[in-house]
DNA sequence: GTCTATAGCCAGATAGAC
DNA sequence: GTCTATCTGGCTATAGAC
């Protein structure tokens, strides 16, 4: 592993645990194992050095969406497949949500003009095609926005709040991870279950 | 309004928007449009204003749910009830539920430290309920928590991540609004549905 | 590339006048 | 109680040896 390496998984551990406000130098130095010149030396600035991190997680997670969203499926598809590797992929970055959700609360224009260079994921076409499978009678009559936030809550919320989850139904990682892995099919059940004609 | 109700006003709002390392007592003092020294004056420290909010918060929060979760209702009384009330109690207070995910996310042990202290939500008592309602054959045999987790999913989500959402739907602050309302009573409908015999 | 040492600034906190 | 002025510590960032 280089360093940069190092210092780039520190770093991202560091910020999704503190935020970029909480965030020390420092304290990315001391996980990477390395000087906290190097820190400097390798990516200028605690602000490029984020920005880095930031870039690499709407990378791992915009491209995976936009796909499904603007495939070729019927939105029944869609909603499986979207459940189905969204929660696989998040189990392995757990905090990736809540860091996001965070960030993007504590300082909206840098996160969006962030979100604007990268492709973020545009859910225009799938809203016009929930619209027409009503039309056709396979969806039941409903506000697609309010769909699609439905979607987002039971697949995102339980990592975005996994701590204060953990704290208050007093669940275990194990046991979280358990139910997790039953909510990769059993979301989309329920969701589809509710909407069908 | 006193001095201290200003400060107090001021510091949930930039706490709010800012997370606790993120916020500057500077700008406490420009929103109450008072002087910095006035901070320490009335609440001694940053961490001890922090305090007063974040106990603010769950003194607000907690015991509306737990007069919801610990009544003699049936847990789809409850649902409704809770789905309700809480989304009418947090479109007066957009911020607070992505305010205390992520002050728990931050720093945990100091914010279970404080829920220990404020009765923080016991869920127990409800899940032995819907135990005994599906013994019952009143609801389908499903878990109890991830019954609980769908619950809060829909109704905390949308605020918690409402700026990100706001972006990526495309949502005005009205239609936001109009979505919340209807929802007070949709979520409910969709999950009693979803679970009932 | 990697380190030690340090500059410089910013924000939390206080002293003291009124 | 409310202000101005200031101290102090900590954190970002850099200089410079190796």
């Amino acid at each position: 592993m280089t360093t940069e390496e190092k210092i780039f998984n520190a770093a991202r551990i560091v910020f999704q645990n503190k935020g970029f406000a909480g965030a020390r130098m420092q304290e990315i130095a001391d996980e990477a194992g390395i000087n906290k010149a190097m820190l400097y030396y390798c990516f200028k600035s605690k602000e490029l050095l984020f920005k880095a991190i930031l870039r690499n997680a709407f990378g791992q997670l915009a491209p995976q969406i936009n796909e499904i969203f603007n495939s070729q499926d019927t939105v029944f598809d869609k909603i499986t497949k979207f459940t189905q590797r969204y929660i696989s992929f998040v189990i392995l970055n757990p905090y990736l949500p809540q860091f996001l959700i965070q960030e993007m609360n504590n300082n909206p224009e840098f996160v969006m003009s962030f979100m604007i260079k990268e492709k973020r994921p545009n859910p225009v076409l799938l809203i016009a095609q929930i619209e027409k499978e009503i039309a056709d009678g396979i969806i039941k009559p409903i506000n697609p926005k309010q769909l699609l936030l439905d979607i987002f809550s039971m697949t995102v919320f339980p990592f975005a709040a996994q701590v204060m989850m953990k704290g208050m139904i007093q669940i275990s990682d194990a046991e979280f991870n358990e139910m997790m892995e039953v909510r990769k099919t059993s979301i989309a059940e329920q969701i589809i279950n509710s909407i069908k004609n």
